[in-house]
RNA sequence: GGGCGGGUUCCAGAGCGGUCAAAUGGGGCAGACUGUAAAUCUGCUGGCUUAUGCCUUCGGAGGUUCGAAUCCUUCCCCGCCCA
């Protein structure tokens, strides 16, 4: 009932940016085929923030392939690292998080990851389990395992010795955590981004060190952000979230630069590479619109997550608000306690429209802000009178705003 | 421990006694245009009872000065080199 190794070989190496090294992530397969013996596959995550984007999806959906095809899953939650706060050397040392934020932030996580696969049938384990046990000598021995050249090959510390600045300490110590992490699961397979290569290849070093048939590596491609520049993260704002309702989704999908489109394609939507490839000739060839291609793309990502119906909807509402520059079909309604007439300014940061009066004033200046659909320039306009107002700034933010006699 | 170079607004990075809320680029926002929240072009980008006005900001605390991001003292932090 298992397929064979080649069948197994053919999907799963479908999309991946790397694997490493190929032949012995095929006897492995091999192996698992003959001896009837699934495959761990080993998933780290860090449980700081847990908002998962479809950026983490690929690699998640890859590990659906996995599980389909009959292998174990093991989440590790990076819950000890979590509580010694931040790895990445260049952002401000995130706040080490309390044990009760790190369990409700892992929480989270599983129940996002559930949107795209079983977690029921997967292992879940804690490295804190394992590293919270380890004693200063421990710690020591597996630090000899590995080198200061060692460390510095990796292209991040590389640049930042190079640029003169500065590398913690600790921060050596995280990859090494990570590779403990696999040799505490003997994992045959670690899957990540293509930014993880440095740090799994290390835990084939520790694992080789512990006795252990090293890990095979699975690298999935970076999706890069709806900027289209830099990869996809939560820091950087440029991000599709899983949990984002259908109207955000296909907005922010709208947004992607067209060089981007076929990417997303395949990698947001997992078009085949069949698929990707008709699309990349039709826009090319002109027979297929960029924004039409776009759109498809949009509902698509949608319908995987919201479902069909919800894609449609969120088309719709799309083609209303921007090409036809109407009012969305649904605006919130915001009682204001002011007694008319009330200064605009004071509106729109009492709507919570703007953060502030000299944005608002910015904003109007800019003709950017409108009552009942028309444009309005002057700084002192006020509402006069008690009643509804339409308010619009920008394309985006819209209210309705009631002023109380 | 010694020497040198640094810490500036969301980020990078100029400024080095007044003309500094602080160049420039990025990001963000808005406008025009359009095929979309693409691209391109333009404008804006600390706050306040719109004021040739006031307040807060240039690592922290003091000081000099009519006046400081700019000078001095001291403290904290970072990088490099030497030990």
């Amino acid at each position: 009932m298992m397929l064979s190794a080649r069948e197994q070989w053919r999907i799963l190496s479908d999309g991946v940016a790397e694997i490493l090294p190929e032949d012995e992530f095929l006897a492995k397969l091999e192996r698992s085929v003959q001896t009837g013996t699934p495959l761990r596959v080993k998933l780290g995550c860090d449980p700081s923030r847990p908002d998962l984007h479809i950026g983490h999806a690929v690699v998640l959906e890859k590990l659906r392939q996995f599980q389909e095809l009959g292998h174990r899953v093991i989440f590790i939650i990076g819950d000890f690292t979590a509580m010694i706060g931040d790895p990445s050397g260049r952002s401000k040392t995130r706040p080490a998080l309390t044990m009760e934020e790190t369990q409700e932030n892992a929480r989270s996580y599983l129940e996002q990851v559930g949107i795209v696969l079983d977690v029921s049938r997967a292992e879940i384990r804690h490295n804190s389990e394992w590293l919270a046990a380890m004693t200063f000598a421990d710690v020591i021995r597996v630090a000899s395992q590995v080198t200061v050249s060692q460390m510095l090959e990796r292209d991040d510390f590389h640049e930042r010795f190079e640029r003169e600045q500065p590398i913690a300490l600790h921060e050596f110590l995280y990859p090494l955590a990570q590779g403990i992490d696999s040799v505490q699961v003997r994992a045959d397979i670690e899957i990540g981004g293509t930014d993880q290569r440095f740090n799994f290849l290390l835990a084939r070093e520790l694992q080789k060190h512990a006795g252990q048939p090293p890990q095979a590596i699975v690298l999935m491609p970076l999706l890069e952000g709806t900027d289209g520049v830099q990869k996809m993260s939560k820091s950087l704002g440029n991000y599709i979230a899983l949990l984002d309702p259908p109207r955000e989704m296909f907005g922010k999908a709208m947004s992607i630069p067209d060089e981007l489109i076929v990417r997303y394609y395949r990698y947001a939507t997992f078009a085949s590479a069949d698929e990707a490839r008709a699309m990349e000739e039709g826009l090319r060839a002109g027979t297929l619109h960029p924004r039409d291609a776009k759109a498809l793309v949009a509902e698509r990502l949608v319908a995987r997550y919201h479902g069909e119906e919800a894609a449609r909807s969120a088309r719709e509402e799309f083609d209303r608000m921007f090409r036809h520059k109407q009012l969305p079909d649904q605006i919130e309604t915001i009682e204001l306690r002011l007694i008319p007439p009330v200064p605009l300014v004071e509106v729109l940061v009492a709507a919570g429209l703007v953060p502030s009066k000299s944005e608002a004033r910015r904003l109007i200046a800019g003709g950017g802000v409108y009552v009942e659909g028309e444009r309005i320039g002057d700084l002192h306009a006020t509402l006069g009178d008690a009643g509804e107002y339409v308010v619009k700034v920008g394309k985006r933010r819209f209210a309705r705003v009631r002023l109380q006699a």
